[in-house]
DNA sequence: AATGACAGCAACCGCTCTGAA
DNA sequence: CTTCAGAGCGGTTGCTGTCAT
C-alpha cells in the first residue's frame, strides 16, 4: 500500500514563493504558532503543500534565521562539524544559531568543497588529496594479494582497460560525473556527436541545456526591450 | 550586443524516522 | 508487533544573476 501524498498536488502551487504568500504564512504562525503542517496550508488559505511551508518557513521566514554571507568562523566551524558528522546537515546546523540546514549544505557544495581542494583536503574525508591516493594504492595492491594468480592477471587487465577508456556514465555514481547537475553528456556528445546513435544522454539533459539556453535568450531580449 | 558557461540559492522530491493507534 | 500518517532530512533540480568570450 503506497503512502498518500502529503499535498492534493492538482490543487497545490510550486515555485517561488510570493510576498503576499509570505505574508499569510508568517501572520498565520505569528497566531498560531508552528503546529501541523499537513493542515497549516488550509487553515491560512495557502495553496501550498504542507512540506513546502515548513521549508519556507524554516528556511527563510524564521525570525531567528540570520541571513548574508558566512564568515571564515562559521566556515572552519562547518569545516570541523563535518569532518566529525559527516553530511548531517542539521545537526550541523543546530550548532551554528540561526543558520539552516539547507543554507549551510549549499554553502558547502558551493564554497567549502572548493575551499577544501584548493588546500589540498579531500572535503569528503578531510585529509589530503595526495594521502587518498597513497591509500587508494595500499587498498587496490592489499585486496588484490588474495586473488589467485589467474584472477589478478585478469583483474590487472581490467584496470588498465578503465585507466585508458574514455569517461563512462555507467562506472561512476552520475553525481561523481555530473557538474552541478548540468550538461550531463555522454562521451560522444562531448566530441560533437550529439546526434549519433551511440550517444548516451538521458533524455532530459540536451532538453535541460536547450531549455536553459533559449530561456537565457528570451530574457536578454525581453531585458533589451525594456 | 549577443551568447554561452558557470555560480549561487531557493525549492522540490523521495526516502527514512518516529510516534500513535 | 504491525500499520500508518506526519515530520524531518539529504540529495537533486530549477531559476536567475554575473562574468567571459
Amino acid at each position: 500500500m503506497g503512502r498518500s501524498p502529503c499535498c492534493e498536488k492538482g490543487h497545490t502551487y510550486k515555485g517561488s514563493w510570493t510576498r503576499e504568500e509570505d505574508e499569510r504564512l508568517i501572520a498565520y504562525i505569528q497566531a498560531h504558532g508552528e503546529g501541523c503542517w499537513r493542515s497549516l496550508p488550509k487553515a491560512a488559505g495557502l495553496l501550498r503543500c504542507g512540506k513546502s511551508c515548513r521549508l519556507r518557513w524554516i528556511n527563510y521566514l524564521r525570525p531567528d534565521v540570520k541571513r548574508g554571507n558566512f564568515t571564515d568562523e562559521e566556515d572552519e566551524l562547518i569545516i570541523k562539524f563535518h569532518s566529525l558528522l559527516g553530511n548531517k546537515w542539521s545537526i550541523i546546523a543546530g550548532r551554528l544559531p540561526g543558520r539552516t540546514d539547507n543554507e549551510i549544505k549549499n554553502h558547502w557544495n558551493t564554497h567549502i568543497k572548493r575551499k577544501l581542494l584548493s588546500r589540498g583536503i579531500d572535503p569528503l574525508t578531510h585529509r589530503p588529496v595526495n594521502e587518498q591516493a597513497a591509500i587508494h594504492t595500499i587498498d587496490t595492491v592489499s585486496s588484490t594479494a588474495v586473488l589467485r594468480e589467474d584472477e589478478r592477471q585478469t583483474n590487472q587487465e581490467l584496470n588498465l582497460e578503465l585507466q585508458i577508456s574514455p569517461p563512462s556514465l555507467h562506472s561512476h555514481p552520475p553525481q561523481v560525473l555530473r557538474k552541478r547537475n548540468r550538461k550531463v553528456i555522454c562521451f560522444y556528445c562531448s566530441l560533437g556527436l550529439r546526434n549519433s546513435k551511440e550517444c548516451t544522454c538521458e533524455g532530459s539533459s540536451h532538453s535541460r541545456s536547450i531549455q536553459h539556453v533559449s530561456f537565457c535568450t528570451w530574457r536578454k531580449a525581453f531585458q533589451s526591450e525594456n
